[in-house]
DNA sequence: ATAGGGATTCTC
DNA sequence: AGAATCCCTATT
């Protein structure tokens, strides 16, 4: 399994070079992959199939970190395509997002949650969660960035070459089928006023126990 | 320089 | 329901 984890290619640029609403159902699936190096103490590989997605795009969503046009930390955002863009929540959790569309143009994916498939015992280790269920180990945006070991280092990163990467679905187990996808609206994004609140740019597979509650 | 607040999670 | 906790962004 590590082996074939290792061996895989991993997603195209080409295949984020999409609106993020459009880029962000096509992702539940796919196999988040991240190899830390040893010697830093929580060494090791870990990978998990992506169950919960959200979509943000340029300066005129208002929910959206790109909201402020181009800053020092969302500049990732204004980048090319298929690169991370890592961020701090409340001082305690890094989020990690997959960019999307061209160059200049913001746009965003945040990835929410994932069902872990490798290293889950690392993932156990890092989350200081003895009794955590495997499949709630990542089971959020806060706990799937604990999980994978997601710091702010890796802004700017490219997903699509790298240590931490994008794999296709459907390369490992059952591609997950368009009917079983459900959408709704963001979370925690009331601020951002309607119709940005509102629009229904959360995606997830459908009863999936690692869906974030 | 400083204030206000957040794309969350855990515990009480 | 409330705390934890850091850094970003806008304003003075």
């Amino acid at each position: 399994m590590i082996a074939r984890l290792r061996a895989s290619p991993a997603l195209s640029p080409t295949f984020f070079a999409r609106p993020s609403r459009e880029v962000a159902p096509d992702l539940l699936g796919t196999i988040l992959v991240h190899e830390v190096a040893a010697g830093l103490g929580t060494d090791g590989l870990v990978a998990g199939r992506i169950v919960e997605v959200e979509a943000y795009d340029g300066p005129q969503d208002r929910a959206s970190h790109a909201r402020a046009g181009r800053t020092p930390r969302t500049a990732p955002m204004f980048g090319p395509p298929g690169h991370a863009y890592v961020y701090l929540v409340y001082g305690l959790h890094h989020c990690l997002n997959v960019v999307t569309g061209p160059s200049d143009e913001a746009g965003a994916i945040l990835l929410r949650a994932a069902a872990p498939v490798a290293g889950i015992e690392l993932m156990r280790a890092r989350r200081s969660a003895p009794h955590e269920p495997d499949e709630r180990l990542a089971a959020g945006p806060g706990r799937l960035g604990a999980a994978f070991a997601i710091e702010r280092g890796l802004s700017g990163a490219d997903l699509t070459a790298g240590a931490l990467r994008l794999l296709p679905g459907g390369t490992f187990g059952a591609a997950t089928d368009r009917a079983a996808i459900r959408a709704g609206p963001r979370i925690g994004v009331a601020y951002a006023g309607e119709p940005w609140a509102s629009l229904p740019w959360r995606f997830r597979r459908e009863g999936d126990p690692s869906v974030s509650r």
